[in-house]
DNA sequence: TGTACATCAGTGAACGCGCGTTCACTGATGTAC
DNA sequence: TGTACATCAGTGAACGCGCGTTCACTGATGTAC
């Protein structure tokens, strides 16, 4: 890597590569927010290696996207659970939790891409949506659960918690990706955005109370 | 096409075989949603011709992809426009476009997320993307003009229109793509999300009214 | 009415390219004796 | 302490494939005389 020649590892140390070729996957995967734009031979030049050494370490590229879009799924869930520890109340939780995604989506939108849109080379393509066991579903779980915890607990019911879980999703999504698509439009702050809607979906504590 | 063979077009009637081009590439297109994996040759064989034959009416795959998107654009905001044409007042005409926005959407996913998704050989990459021009800001400009109907014109002012009208793209864009991307996940029928959250957003003539 | 000819709608073969993957190999390195 | 050897971390060349595009061509067809 860079302009010194790379030195193999030492005879035990052979696995070290795999993590190498995930990192340098990870990183190409999200500039380009498709896999299948991502090269076999492309991943071995950032790892200063010749494009068989990749399938010493995973059977094939499909293998390798696999790895790879489990941990980023692991690592956007991650994220946003940790956005919403610190809160104060549940309605605060959530918001963290919306402000978070957004933020992860603008910041990183080829990994978000790849995670939520992709149609090639993407988790349900890959094997990796397997009911409640998909790390997407996973993460609406946790979205859907906040919002439960969000919503007045007796009182007069509201929209049913599933119904406004998604309605909350589709616009986090949708403006996640709408921004990474149409970037010549003056868009406001996210954060803005979305404290707006969750005031208009009644998921604020001050909704709560009144 | 089919089993009996093409017969090539009569000496002046070369020029037909760019409407049907078009019109197989956009068969394709449209299950493929992604142009990247629409190939020429898949076009060629779709219309009965050699390859070669398509470059006699193309420059290249970017001018028959361009000239398509072009088209899909304007499908697309006509059959919203005509959707919202019947209503018998300016919110009402709203929901019939937000409704047809989701419809269109959902039952042509492929066609919706060339236009609204696509990184690779999208709108912005092949120029298509200029300012006003931009049929998808055309469509979102005929949008943002019906919420600014439907809001009231005095009274207390709500939320600005332009981002009412951001929320409510980032909506309906995010259900039509989350749709399509999660297919295993359970959805409401898409009419009551989007009549939910028109409500939610105060844009109903009850709404208005009260 | 008949014929020579320019034009037109394609074809067929080939090109250079980048891809993922295979296979036999090589040379350094740790280990057993 | 020294040496033979098995193992390991890769390399280098090649494969078959599908792609978009080029180029010279062919054969039918309308038109001019």
């Amino acid at each position: 890597v860079g302009t010194e020649r790379r030195h193999r590892y030492r005879k035990g140390e052979g696995a070290r590569l795999r993590g190498d070729i995930l990192a340098a996957a990870g990183r190409l995967l999200a500039e380009a927010g498709d896999a299948d734009a991502v090269t076999i031979r492309a991943i071995a030049a950032a790892c200063g290696v010749t494009p068989p050494a990749i399938n010493q370490h995973f059977p094939d590229k499909e293998a390798l996207v696999r790895t790879l879009l489990r941990q980023e799924f692991e690592a956007f869930r991650t994220a946003l659970s940790e956005a919403a520890a610190g809160a104060a109340d549940a309605c605060e939780a959530l918001r963290r939790r919306c402000q978070a995604y957004v933020r992860y989506g603008t910041e990183r939108p080829g990994e978000y891409r790849v995670l939520f849109s992709a149609r090639r080379l993407g988790p349900a393509e890959l094997g990796i949506a397997e009911g409640a066991a998909h790390p997407g579903a996973a993460a609406f779980g946790d979205l859907l659960a906040a919002v439960e915890r969000c919503l007045p607990s007796e009182g007069e019911p509201r929209a049913p918690a599933a119904q406004l879980g998604l309605e909350l999703w589709a616009f986090l999504h949708g403006l996640v990706d709408l921004r990474a698509g149409k970037p010549e439009i003056d868009w406001p702050p996210g954060e803005r955005l979305v404290d707006a809607v969750l005031g208009q979906l009644g998921l604020t504590e001050a909704g709560r109370v009144t």
